[in-house]
RNA sequence: AGGGGCGUGGUAUAAUGGUAGCAUAGGAGUCUCCAAAACUUUUGAUGGGAGUUCGAUUCUCUCCGCCCCUG
């Protein structure tokens, strides 16, 4: 059977999917586009070595800071996994429905047609150009990262996202939102206590291009109290609120682009809700 | 207790005797290779009551609440 765990940053996602390993005797695949990378420990929430309990990891700190990375190579990489590990039960894990999307859905990446970045030109100049392309594109005008894709990729018509795996179980993790936002917060200023400033100042001294280190939530905006841009105080409430925005769009994704299972989590008993999980697994498993 | 000041969305603020503006937080959404990205959209306020007025959030009175000073 293939599992997965999904739901947003911060409701207990990692513990669970040990816990569903050990009973199912499965193997954990990352589905986290940070986690991806190696060294990005703290920021992004990433299993310990001694939590991990002696269970198979995936796909997790396969690249390095500097090197790139994108849905498509992920859809390639879990495929190959899936297809390796068909006998076993597989566990994704991870809060970026995209790459759960892209790998078990029928998602097609073509090659693209061209790699023009239109630096000189406009955004209304862009959509202007795009829209005469693809007259049913659908991209805001302002939205000029996807208007230049558009731009640059093949013009093919989007395929239903089908399911493309049998026995596929997907499980969501969730809470009151109230509360998601205090685990959120207390969280940040945790990461501080562990020592995140020191690991992004390390990382961005070793790779001052690295991109996920200028995109990725924590890492971003400490580079920027690092360049002196804004105070400690003010570089934490940051992290913070993007967190709690970005958590919001990933149940917008988990909502509305996969078929989730939804469970409340009990904080108080965390026993309790992975029997719950457990119980809904058996029930359905085929 | 006396004197003074102030009450505008959750928070911080603007303005006006005639549509109450902005920011931020919050909500909803888009997504087919940068996705922890990029973008779209939206709810919500003049402390309560009375008076003047065609019309009061604005002026007057009163009550309530908060702040400052004096005792």
């Amino acid at each position: 059977m293939i599992l997965a765990i999904v739901g947003p940053t911060g409701v207990g996602k990692t513990k669970l999917s040990v816990e569903l390993a050990k009973y199912y005797n499965g193997i954990i695949i990352n589905a986290d586009a940070v986690q991806i990378f190696k060294s990005l420990d703290i920021g992004s929430a990433k299993v310990r070595e001694e939590e991990k309990c002696g269970i198979p990891h995936l796909l997790f700190d396969i690249k390095n800071p500097d090197e790139d990375y994108t849905v498509k190579n992920y859809q390639t990489d879990a495929r190959k996994i899936i297809e390796e590990y068909k006998n076993k039960n597989i566990i994704f894990c991870g809060g970026t429905g995209f790459y759960l999307s892209a790998a078990l859905m029928d998602y097609r990446f073509y090659e693209d047609e061209d790699t023009n970045t239109y630096d000189d030109l406009t955004n209304e100049e862009l959509y202007v150009l795009a829209k005469k392309k693809n007259p049913d594109l659908k991209v805001d005008s302002n939205n000029r990262i996807r208007l230049i894709r558009a731009l640059n990729k093949k013009n093919v018509p989007v395929v239903e996202p089908k399911m493309l795996y049998d026995n596929v179980i997907i499980i969501g993790l969730t809470t009151q939102r109230d509360r998601l936002y205090d685990i959120i917060n207390s969280r940040v200023d945790t990461m501080f206590t562990k020592g995140l400033i020191t690991e992004v100042k390390a990382l961005h001294e070793k790779y001052p291009n690295s991109r996920v280190l200028k995109s990725a939530i924590g890492y971003k905006e400490v580079i920027d109290y690092l360049a002196g841009k804004f105070t400690l105080e003010e570089a934490k409430e940051l992290i913070k609120k993007n967190s709690r925005h970005y958590a919001k769009r990933q149940y917008t994704w988990f909502n509305n682009k996969m078929n989730v299972t939804w469970f409340d989590v009990n904080y108080d008993n965390f026993n309790e809700t992975i029997n719950n999980v457990k119980k809904y697994i058996d029930l359905n498993i085929k």
